[in-house]
DNA sequence: CAGTGGTCTAGACCACAGT
DNA sequence: CTGTGGTCTAGACCACTGG
């Protein structure tokens, strides 16, 4: 469980196991079979519920399948929801230049929604972000960000980055979870204007709160071009 | 991993500890401590090895955490992806009464577009069923829905259910993950009527791709009212 | 038949928590 | 200090698969 925290001197046995399957296993076809348990015990020298504890990790990780009577093999890969990505990165999926132009980036006081949003006090410091987001130079979406300052003192002074996702990275704190809310409507004016879109024309609105661990790091609120973006989510367990 | 194959006569041993473990701590507040493991094995006369695997089974489902030194408690509960929700369960769920008018219900022969969807052969049989949702009344939905005769055999014939997704259920088809699309748009006279708004008026539109565990049982289209309903999605992966 | 994973034993030493 | 979980050993028998 721990390895990361194993002084540098040391290496777990069933570990050195597990990578070494592991990398065995990195590159090889969905099926194809593992090093059976016993030959595992002879290579390291280990007894073999060392080894079994070394494949179950690898088992439980959906990196492996064991079939009784016939042996180890590679799993084909379990349906999973996708890692949670940033506006670039979305963007760069779809094979667009995602781009953000700043419309305002400051420090406020937290008033008594966002507070609550970001789980913090009403009146904490946080970064108000707000941004138009454009996709191959064509306007996509307004986005209105706040982030929790404490999270990630120094931001502004920093230098806004182009991905915000990758800024939280870099500090430990990529979103790893978040809950939206979608809803449809039509243009203001104002976002009409942004968007250069005519007012009345249909927007997607999402209210996003993301969080990475236990701390919620942003909520944000993002309207975009109905006829230039459909949002694609998995829903349920995967397997 | 095979208790339900296994004979009524036979219990394996870890999977008694594991079960005595959870009906212990079934009630139990998050926190609380589990029964350490040589506790459990004097209790059951095991070795050791056999009840940390009763116990690794736990803490992989998140019932159990370790902690080293410590002992063993009870996990909070982790965030998970919700279960996919019909309609009706979506309605209930929010405090509404959700209700159904059949508009068109038939078998047809598969088009291209909901072969391939359905992961079956053009011309091969599906339930067509487009309904009118209402919630408490009011329409909220017109849903449009094509199923895989194949893994519903005399669906049509049965009586119409109230709740789709209850009904596969019954046929142990209950989706367990579904691919969305999700975008806004504008209602078009014929939906303005059954969803009793103005043309113009914003409406949300999801197509989904449900599945049961590697079967597609469902694709659909539905618009919503934008008015009424307001789409809440957790992305990411738990923990 | 030989080989596989599944289960199980009866010990052992370690690092770490709390008293 | 005692008690905890984490790691590890060197065997064993079973049910199942495939040739």
């Amino acid at each position: 469980m721990n390895e990361l925290l194993v002084g540098e001197g040391r290496a777990l046995k069933h570990v050195q196991v597990r990578e070494y399957v592991r990398s065995l296993v990195k590159d090889a076809a969905p099926g194809s079979p593992a090093p059976s348990e016993r030959e595992l015990v002879h290579r390291f020298g280990v007894a073999r519920m060392t080894v079994r504890q070394a494949m179950d990790a690898l088992v439980v990780e959906g990196l492996l399948e064991r079939i009784p009577g016939r042996g180890t093999f590679v799993a084909r890969p379990r349906r999973e929801v996708g890692r949670l990505l940033g506006y670039t990165e979305e963007m760069t999926r779809r094979g667009l230049l995602g781009e953000s132009q700043t419309l305002l980036a400051r420090r406020e006081q937290a008033g008594p929604g966002v507070a609550r949003a970001l789980s913090i006090t009403e009146g904490d410091a946080v970064i108000h972000w707000k941004r138009l987001r454009r996709a191959d130079g064509v306007p996509m979406c307004i986005e209105d960000a706040y982030l929790n300052e404490i999270l990630i003192p120094g931001f502004l002074q920093s230098g806004m980055p182009t991905s915000l996702y990758d800024a939280l990275d870099s500090r430990g704190l990529r979103p790893t979870w978040a809950e939206d809310s979608i809803t449809a409507d039509v243009a203001s004016e104002e976002e009409a204007g942004h968007l250069e879109i005519d007012p009345g024309a249909a927007v997607l609105r999402q209210s996003r709160r993301a969080l990475a661990g236990e701390k919620v790091v942003e909520v944000s609120r993002s309207v975009y071009r109905a006829d230039r973006f459909t949002l694609w989510v998995q829903l349920g367990s995967p397997g």
